[in-house]
DNA sequence: TTGAAAGCGCTAACAG
DNA sequence: CTGTTAGCGCTTTCAA
């Protein structure tokens, strides 16, 4: 009982008409008679037909999708910005095809020939290799074989990878909060979570240094603190060593992300420190989680949405040749809340 | 200077063998000599050939992707069973497409039509119209009009639709934290947050009144609180209405999901109680918000690994005709931790 | 084992 | 405006 597949053919028989007519009326490429054209559209309405999109794709030039691929979708960002650029997508008339590598290098190559198989328009990474503050130049030799043929767009960067950045401004992030907290009055600062190996992490620490300098600040080396990873155990632990190896406990805290500063506020909490009453605590992304945490987090964040539509409408010019810049930047914003005291 | 295409051509002409068998070798289901193949293999490599998954698609009975439509992404419970799914697809050489209906109805239908259009060849959905207690007939006869050339696999029902069932024994679920709160001394005991309209939710309810017989204690109606949502909000909401309306405060409260679960201690917290001292709450899912949340949450959940497993595997089946079962129920179980006070 | 050839369903010249 | 005709790149008979 095999269910007779119904294709243009079927839809161009029956309406009297040539395939290709009822295939300009599907893609609205072309002028086509009011008459034939309404009696096409009833037959595919009479038998639902949806064009193949893979027949499409392999005769067409584009094939309408865009491969995403962020490093885990479970972490709050990384989810937030896929949501963002799956609408963006959508709204183009693209459909995402959205992909964690979980972290593992042979997954990230492994996607990136899937999405080349699949043809694809563009991929966009966000986390993983293309966060590496020296670029894996394996990796990037991957990166420039595909990127031959397909555009690809990355948030951080690959050093010799021929692909379009769109960056979030680390520094200017940090400057925001710094200056924050300075002028509400805090001077022991410390920066926690991060690894040095991670590009947004060394900016933040670089212009972290920077700005203690400006203000006239002197660094305390043992205020910035190495987390292994970026989730809500690494920021407890790095916490815990911290209060450990018995350092005067600063008055405000940056934590790298907001998952770091669930775990930073955690781990003091058990050591019955109140926020922001005894310690402040603050941090990057501006992501759910901020609303989440107790108390709600002050951090910088970005404009999802707009970062989302960058980064689709970047990725759409370049699959029209229309070469965007190589690399833009994204703004980020304070948003205050409740975890921050007031000093002076 | 358009870079030539290569195809199973270009590797044949230059192997001196036809294109047949560069497709014999890449797809491996025939003989080909060893000379030969191995002819081919070098080509491949050196041109980094990988073939055309559209190609692929359109001339073969599979294409060898799963659609996957969640609601939301960004709520942890979707995000750890995308994850899953998406890790199980990959093993069993499916590539996972991964969309977010985001909660509106014209969406979920148009992602049934791109991945119908996408010829994937099975489709799961998790939440949204699926969730619903009466179910919508526009909607399933979308769904059938599609289940009738692919597989639809679902987590919720959908009644008079033709597709897999792979649910959440809610039932169960209910039965494991009533147990639980009744042998630690808790008899007042709400349930707090979901609507009635929603199945899983009505399912909990309707086992929760069931609990409170079967151990003789009597049923507060105004210990059944709605919320309007689930996420952390609705939660807060929920808890403050609560407190609101003046009501005896029970000793234990049962939260619909994580996400509500938040929401209530945070509204609790800032009411000025202690948590799990003054109002023990306890929740369903135990996504990774549990271990977030302070104090961690003790909750009922689910073993995520084996549930996308069986989705994948499920949807495999019922992709070669293998007839799995119509529905099929994952089990549950108790995961204690810090949020629940033992009163006896 | 291997090759030739016929599709898969659609788009895009090219004529008319 | 419309039909004819090549492909797009791969798989899969069918013969050899």
């Amino acid at each position: 009982m095999e269910k007779e597949t119904i294709s243009i053919y079927t839809i161009a028989k029956e309406a009297g008409v040539s395939p290709a007519t009822v295939s300009r009326v599907l893609t609205g490429n072309a002028k086509v008679s009011e008459e034939k054209k309404s009696k096409v559209e009833a037959l595919i309405r009479k038998y639902d037909f949806r064009p193949n999109a893979l027949a499409r794709g392999l005769s067409s030039v584009e094939t309408k999708m865009i491969g995403l691929m962020v490093s885990d979708i479970r972490n709050p960002f990384y989810a937030t910005m896929a949501v963002e650029c799956e609408k963006a997508a959508n709204e183009n008339g693209y459909l995402l095809l959205l992909c964690n590598s979980l972290g593992s290098n042979e997954m990230e190559v492994s996607y990136l020939e899937k999405f080349s198989g699949q043809r694809v328009d563009a991929i966009i990474q966000i986390g993983g290799k293309v966060d590496e503050l020296v670029s894996d130049t394996s990796y990037v030799e991957n990166i420039n074989r595909v990127a031959n043929t397909t555009p690809i767009l990355i948030t951080g960067k690959l050093d010799g990878a021929d692909c379009y950045q769109v960056n979030i401004d680390e520094g200017q992030s940090m400057e925001l909060l710094m200056q924050f907290l300075i002028e509400n009055g805090h001077q022991d600062i410390a920066l926690m979570g991060g690894r040095d190996n991670v590009k947004s992490t060394l900016d933040k620490r670089l212009r972290y240094r920077q700005m203690l300098r400006k203000y006239g600040i002197s660094v305390r080396e043992e205020y910035i603190v190495d987390g292994s990873s970026y989730d809500i155990e690494s920021g407890s632990a790095a916490m815990y060593r911290f209060i450990r190896e018995d350092h005067p406990m600063p008055s405000a805290i940056i934590a790298i992300n907001d998952f770091t500063a669930v775990g930073i506020v955690r781990a003091l909490r058990e050591q019955g420190m109140r926020i922001p009453e005894d310690v402040s605590v603050v941090s990057f992304d501006n992501t759910y989680i901020a609303e989440t945490c107790m108390p709600r987090l002050t951090c910088v964040g970005y404009d999802y949405k707009l970062f989302g539509k960058l980064l689709i409408e970047t990725a759409i010019k370049a699959i029209h040749n229309e070469e965007p810049p190589r690399v833009q930047m994204v703004k980020s914003g304070l948003v205050i809340r409740d975890s921050c005291k007031q000093l002076k």
